[in-house]
DNA sequence: ATCTTTGTTCGTAATATTACGAATGATAAT
DNA sequence: ATTATCATTCGTAATATTACGAACAAAGAT
């Protein structure tokens, strides 16, 4: 995005853009409603359930971890991905306040 | 995407990116706020305060257009757009589901 | 020390997104 | 009929996204 410094969208307007972004693919959200369900999980059991290949896998894990959505520590020789709590609920906050829910 | 015919996404996360995926930009963030707030606008409203070409505009438009989340009727010569009620609701719905909230 | 397991990164390709200005279309006003 | 107004579509370019397999990295197990 170009757009002048001095953008004419609030804050929140872009947050909650970011934040719909990374939902904006069927992989992320399925792995986001995952891990808002449950506490976490390995990487090893979504590549089990998606047909998708582990490196692409991979990037969209990237995906929600750059846009704060989850997190990830390592425990070798496998990941365990978490929902980032703080941001999670900042998500519900916003989406909350723009769908008026 | 490819990925096989029968996926492993459920209806309502694929309807759910699909509307995370238009919200997940700025100037689409900025336009369904406005026309979730007011009854409608005129794009050229819009235009004068978003710092894009009419032309970049037009394209965002068609996107949430497409998306189900708005929807544009000609009076011409210009082109009233508004929220897409049921759509919206549904969007809703689901993110309420989603986001449990 | 080597092998195994697990995930990420790299290299690459196809497609989609975002942006602009110019050209076009559609209708109202003159 | 011509002109003015408003918005979309076209043509184009730069960048981002999505996907794959191969190569690589990290750490536990043998």
């Amino acid at each position: 995005m170009i757009m002048a410094e001095e953008t004419v969208f609030t804050e929140k307007q872009q947050k909650a853009a970011r934040y719909a972004k990374a939902m904006g693919h069927p992989v992320r959200m399925y792995v986001l409603e995952l891990l808002s369900n449950q506490s976490c999980c390995y990487s090893g059991n979504l590549s089990d359930e998606l047909p998708i290949a582990k490196s692409t896998l991979s990037q969209h894990l990237k995906e929600l971890k750059d846009a704060g959505l989850i997190q990830g520590e390592i425990e070798a020789p496998r990941v365990k991905y978490c929902i980032n709590r703080a941001n999670w609920k900042e998500a519900q906050l916003l989406f909350k306040e723009f769908l008026k829910i």
